[in-house]
RNA sequence: CGCGGGGUGGAGCAGUCCGGUAGCUCGUCAGGCUCAUAACCUGAAGGCCGCAGGUUCAAAUCCUGCCCCCGCAA
């Protein structure tokens, strides 16, 4: 069976890793090289890189354009694969396998649809969700369902460890529809239930409102874990005005009602600080302070950096 | 050459402007107190102050070059 893949992130390598391990003739397209991290440095796709090492046929289109689609119809594809390739794939293209192209999806569609299923279900504090498979049409996230497979949301989930947890799931539900492909099986159903949609986060979204409640934050926390994760700034203390990053937190208390919120109210031997939220307290565990290294919050109180009664913004 | 912060015992930092004995809060180790302790008291070990040159009687500190780490911005 030709396949057609489409993917650019991290993730969509894995898939792609699979599919070369277990033979398939492949041809990839991904995104084109864009500039990222410190200095504008000029970053490939992971799975460009994979493609490279592993002679994988592949092309780096700005736009789908017909040169593209002569391509694709030179290779002649059985099936199309699109694992968060970013970037919207136009119908003619689409169409063009013998069994159509199918995407894999974060979510428990129609919940979720969008680029940002996981960060959005740990966000808003979901207990559930799981991997949809669909058929690709116009729309985003639209086309009938061929499979879905859930999956419950631990309380200690964040996005990195649910990712964990959705990926292989979602290799296996490839794996799955492969095989039905290949016994002639193509069914699938229109989606189901309300839709709601899941856009990508912001960095500002990462800025914690003190006010809220400390469950609420930790979901916060959880949903941004990869990216921009969790900050505020300093507002009185020594280190007035600096940003710091949480980059581990934890609920120490959830239901004292403090009029006073996002002030650290106490020290906790080897563990950190707390602070106080609208509801409840956070206890901060790990941290980074604005230039510098990752820190264990410990470690900050021991400098003297923070001290009991400081204040973050709210 | 996008902007900026930083490298000081094991951790986090002060000291650098204005050169003159290596300091703070912890940790570690030993001893003490205690029914006991993560608490308290006493003591100890542990540093080529990122690297290399230069200035000086004298450099963590001033000058020059280099290496490394990080935040912002995309």
């Amino acid at each position: 069976m030709k396949i057609l893949f489409f993917g650019t992130a991290e993730i969509s390598k894995i898939y792609l890793e699979i599919l070369h391990r277990d033979g398939y003739e492949l041809f990839v397209i991904t995104a084109s090289d864009k500039p990222a991290l410190r200095g504008q440095r000029l970053t490939r796709p992971a799975v460009k890189v994979f493609a490279v090492k592993n002679n994988i046929n592949f092309i780096q289109p700005e736009k789908l354009d017909s040169t593209v689609i002569k391509t694709v119809k030179d290779f002649n594809p059985d099936v199309g694969i699109a694992v968060a390739y970013g970037k919207l794939i136009p119908k003619t293209v689409f169409d063009l396998p013998k069994y159509k192209t199918f995407n894999i999806h974060f979510s428990l569609l129609p919940k979720y649809r969008g680029a940002a299923p996981v960060q959005r279900a740990l966000y808003n504090g979901e207990t559930e969700t799981g991997v949809s498979a669909f058929y690709i049409k116009e729309g985003f996230d639209t086309g009938d369902t061929i499979i879905q497979k859930k999956l419950k949301i631990d309380i200690n989930d964040n996005a990195e460890t649910l990712f964990a947890k959705l990926i292989p799931l979602g290799v296996n539900l490839m794996n799955e529809i492969l095989s039905l492909f290949r016994h002639g099986k193509t069914d699938a159903l229109p989606q189901i239930g309300k839709p709601s949609y899941a856009p990508t986060f912001k960095k500002k979204d990462g800025l914690v409102d003190w006010k809220k409640s400390a469950d609420v934050i930790y979901n916060q926390f959880r949903g941004l874990y990869i990216w921009p994760g969790l900050c505020s700034v300093i507002s009185q203390g020594k280190l007035l005005g600096k940003k710091i990053r949480f980059i581990n937190i934890e609920v120490f208390e959830k239901d004292s009602v403090n009029k006073s919120f996002g002030v650290v109210s106490s020290k906790e031997k080897n563990k950190g600080f707390t602070v106080s939220c609208g509801i409840g307290k956070m206890l901060i565990t790990k941290i980074q302070p604005e230039s510098k290294a990752v820190m264990s919050a410990w470690d900050f109180v021991q400098g003297r950096q923070i001290l009991v009664g400081d204040r973050f913004q709210s």
